[in-house]
DNA sequence: CGACGAAGTTGAGCTGGCGCAACCTGGGCG
DNA sequence: CGCCCAGGTTGCGCCAGCTCAACTTCGTCG
């Protein structure tokens, strides 16, 4: 474990507010851990004994059922707060996060969660926001499942990993980490055949270009009016 | 406006972890508000400039897309904090709260939040914690809807109201408030028709008891494995 | 460099539940 | 006391998207 730089983590958004004293202070408590593509950061069900800071790559939280159905609830990029379960007074984690990319997250224990927000105020208040917007967006997904077709729902979920984890490339704006058909169907309720189906409809149309693990959008413009319902590239029309 | 006793209110979530003086403190800088059925305690876009305490009553909270599709979030039994947006950097409400009974709230300016939760960092862990709860019951009904049939939704919906909102009664457990099939449906993303043939399927079975805006469980063991999808009443079962 | 597996594509058919429509019912108000 | 209407029920037909299935492509590991 190396010494981490507060100038690494000073324009963090868990960082602001607080003084360069406090940011060191609070570094001092932490560790910094390296995880490969494909490790996990912590499971579902296991002790929420940490909580975390995402530094670099790009993490994918997903949730198991019961009955053994998986859904993918959100992604984690860079600078965010992550695995504050204990915050939310839960004793063990509720999903599993995977490292999406090889990443590297900086670890508190949660029994230093009381003392630390008592000490930094600041905190509490980043952790509500943090929990706050995912809220928001949870609730938006429950309303897209509740009143929109597939299509548009993959074309919400496409945009808004674009704006979090997008990378512009000439062709477009491509999602900056490994994302399978199967990942998209676990985001938007469905399932891959039809996310298959969707994609290659759009890439007939140059709406997006796909590969293995890979989608770049070429037309955002036009994503945002499908995503909004205002036209529609139907899928399974049938060849007269 | 009458002044709150802290005998009222010194068992909620929010008071706990405060002492007596504090909780005056609290009080003091506090208004107790009436709202009768039917009546708006905030409405969705409005600047969010203050926030809540439920002390008595229920309240249906909705949210309305751009589209004009309505869903219903939540509902708010007593005893919660609601309207925290601020406190989530939000500058307005994102959604609406609706008494579904003659209601009382006690509510305090948006803007002192910041210097009370230095002052009282228990309320942001109270904050935390209800955020978080909340959190967790919209990521389940992203689940539900991804991988469950409309009649488990339905089964779950209606369990997880009567455990927060169920009076014994007689015949079984009956959710506390006047509740309608469009409300049932806007909760599990389905049509009221489709509510009223599961609800009328169920009541042939003795499994639930209806009437107008009025929902009975009479049996909530066998509910319950209907939710788990352990066994399924067919709503749609044709006649041979 | 061959072959195995993970990821993706595509076809065909079936069905849950939605949309539409007609109708019933009980509670409240004039 | 009777009317009105919001809330509820029910029948019918249709289709989006799921299921099942076969096949292709690409990457990687022995």
């Amino acid at each position: 474990m190396a010494a981490v730089d507060r100038s690494l983590v000073a324009n963090l958004p868990m960082f602001a507010g607080l003084t360069p004293t406090e940011q060191d202070e609070l570094l001092r408590e932490a560790r910094s851990i390296r995880y490969s593509k494909g490790a996990a950061v912590f499971d579902q069900g296991a002790e929420a004994d940490r909580f975390f800071v995402l530094l670099h790559g790009h993490l994918r939280v997903e949730k198991t059922t019961s009955q053994g159905q998986q859904s993918v609830a959100r992604y984690v990029s860079a600078g965010e707060l992550f695995g504050v379960a204990q915050a939310m007074n839960l004793t063990h984690y509720p999903a599993t996060a995977v490292a999406a990319v090889d990443s590297i997250a900086l670890a508190w224990p949660s029994s230093s969660w009381h003392r630390l927000i008592v000490k930094y105020p600041s905190l509490a208040s980043t952790a509500l926001q943090t929990v706050g917007s995912r809220l928001q967006d949870t609730q938006a997904r429950v309303m897209e499942m509740s009143s929109e077709q597939v299509e548009q729902r993959v074309a919400h979920a496409l945009l808004r990993l674009a704006k979090q984890a997008g990378k512009k490339v000439d062709a477009g704006v491509e999602i900056d980490f490994p994302i399978s058909r199967q990942d998209v169907a676990e985001m938007t309720g469905t399932t891959l055949h039809t996310v298959s189906r969707i994609l290659s409809a759009w890439e007939q149309q140059g709406l997006v270009e796909g590969g293995r693990q890979r989608i770049v959008l070429r037309d955002t413009h036009r994503l945002h009016s499908l995503a909004e319902g205002e036209e529609a590239v139907r899928a399974n029309k049938r060849a007269p």
